[in-house]
RNA sequence: GUCCCCAUCGUCUAGCCUGGCCCAGGACACCGCCCUUUCACGGCGGCGACGGGGGUUCAAAUCCCCCUGGGGACGCCA
């Protein structure tokens, strides 16, 4: 092999919250890099302009710090084969992209989205296989040359080939075969002048000198274009693993819709780092010899990739649990002290609670009572009317699953873009604010005698504000307060 | 719809490559008992799975095929 050292990558897009797959993942290439005394790369792909963001990013870094994976060479770290962030490499995405057109293996795409859209309309329509339909592959140099001067946007497609088999060799899966007709002429530049993921990954990876591409199983099908893109520029592939994918209760992929997916959220719900990677271990491997708990440095030492089970792993949040009270049984007095000062009572945190606190109490005994829910993880709902006197127990859930989801949009997590995006769910849904207000006040806080309302979102934070709507949802659902008449 | 991946208790998994030691082992959850002035921890026990059908073989959870089921992908998102 020429790769004469174990490179790995994690490959993060800083679109939002710091995910748990993504943690997963990380973990997996770490213990593949330590194991074979190898690098682990942290390359950050903000190639979307559109969703990227600068905070994201700073989050992803401090939740995976906050596991124990380290990287080696990364934006914050440096490195021989900066820069680390996608954005900062856009030219030499574009040459390797212009190289293609030159060599034949890719041309440019004047289609605009309209057609495109009104294209794949079509082809679902009278269930044609999906795909775009080459239009501008064999454009006459006449006509590339007059869109050209006419300023049209374009895009860079691949050339795929027509016929042939293309052949994805999965560390896991064994030779993995895909009919060539039936890949699509991915677009590798934007109309924007950035790359793709399929083009900035190929030519970051081999830059970086990527021995072992270890990703998540939703990439298996995009992986021959991938293997095509090395071949087009004669470059050598790195050995591909697919990790199983983490999985929701009812199988389907993980979600945030369905389960909590930040890692900033298990943090804040109080999981011992230790317990998490440990418990994130167990999906799809195993340590052996009926042990289940280790920590990372045993695992480096028993590590095999080859002893992954494919099978899709859920994640229970129970055992997760039970994971963290085995860790939380050993640990030691500073560290519990430690914990409780900075992650639970942290002094940022009081600063923010203790004006509307004051107000609310006549002796410091009542502190806790009063402002349990600014600590707290998840709230108990039983004897508490959520629903509305005029809304039904649907419309409760739906409306909470509303909230859930525009708050998630809300980056800057400050009053005014908070209560905006209440007002809009409120606007959307059509709520009298006599209706809407109190039942959110009384998922978020537990009582109806909190402190305004929006103040307490805020300081509870995005991701606890989320979990406390989605609980309230799900208890809703197996709990309804109210029988459709 | 098309392509691809996967398939052991409800859940995480061991065993599968290199068939016999497996009428399938461990853990979570659940149930019971014990410890205990409560609860928890802990200990002991119980419940509980090789998706179905064909092969191959003296012998299949393990190898092969089909079916079924589940999942993923099919974006100028990653």
């Amino acid at each position: 092999m020429a790769f004469d050292q174990v490179r790995v990558r994690l490959a993060p897009s800083p679109t939002g919250d710091p995910h748990v797959g993504t943690g997963y993942i990380a973990l997996f290439n770490f213990v593949f890099a330590r194991k074979n005394k190898g690098k682990l790369i942290l390359r950050i792909e903000d190639t979307d302009q559109v969703r990227s963001r600068a905070s994201s990013e700073q989050m992803i870094m401090e939740s995976l710090r906050w596991l124990g994976l380290d990287w080696d060479e990364g934006p914050d770290v440096g490195g021989a084969f900066g820069p680390y962030r996608q954005s900062e490499r856009r030219h030499l995405h574009q040459e390797h992209a212009n190289k293609l057109v030159t060599s034949g293996h890719a041309y440019r795409c004047f289609c605009t989205s309209e057609r495109l859209d009104e294209m794949r309309a079509k082809q679902k329509a009278d269930g044609s296989q999906l795909g775009y339909d080459r239009h501008c592959r064999n454009l006459s140099d006449a006509a590339i040359s007059a869109n050209l001067s006419a300023s049209k946007p374009f895009v860079v497609r691949m050339k795929m080939p027509t016929d042939g088999v293309t052949i994805v060799k999965d560390l896991l899966r064994g030779n993995v075969e895909f009919e060539n007709q039936r890949i699509d002429d991915q677009v590798l530049l934007k109309s924007d002048g950035y790359p793709t993921y399929h083009l900035a990954n190929v030519v970051d990876d081999h830059l970086m000198k990527i021995s072992h591409v270890i990703r998540a199983e939703e990439w298996v099908s995009s992986t021959p274009k991938h293997v095509l893109l090395y071949e087009a520029f004669g470059w050598e592939q790195p050995t591909f693993v697919h990790m199983p994918l983490l999985r929701n209760t009812d199988k389907s992929k993980i979600s945030k819709r369905k389960n909590p997916v930040s890692l900033r959220y298990y943090q804040r719900a109080g999981i011992l780092p230790e317990a998490m990677v440990n418990f994130l271990a167990l999906m799809g491997w195993s340590f052996g010899n009926d042990i289940e708990i280790f920590t990372v440095s045993e695992m480096i030492e028993k590590f095999e990739l080859e002893r992954i089970n494919l099978g899709g792993p859920i994640f229970d949040q129970t055992k997760l649990n039970w994971m963290n009270n085995q860790y939380m049984q050993k640990i030691s007095t500073g560290r519990f002290v430690e914990y409780l000062r900075d992650q639970i009572f942290n002094i940022d945190q009081l600063l923010k609670i203790k004006p509307f606190a004051v107000e609310r109490m006549d002796r410091f005994d009542q502190f806790l009572d009063n402002n349990i829910f600014f600590f707290n993880g998840a709230l108990k709902y039983d004897g508490i009317p959520l629903v509305p006197a005029g809304k039904t127990n649907d419309e409760m859930i739906t409306m909470l699953g509303r909230l859930a989801e525009t708050l998630d949009e809300v980056y800057d997590w400050s009053m005014d873009p908070i209560k905006q995006a209440m007002d809009a769910v409120k606007t959307e849904l059509n709520w009298k604010p006599k209706d809407y207000f109190m039942p959110i006040r009384l998922v978020v806080t537990g009582r109806k005698d909190s402190p305004p309302l929006v103040e307490s979102i805020e300081i509870i934070g995005r991701e606890m504000t989320r979990f406390r709507l989605r609980d309230a949802a799900d208890y809703l659902k197996a709990h309804p307060q109210k029988t459709p008449s």
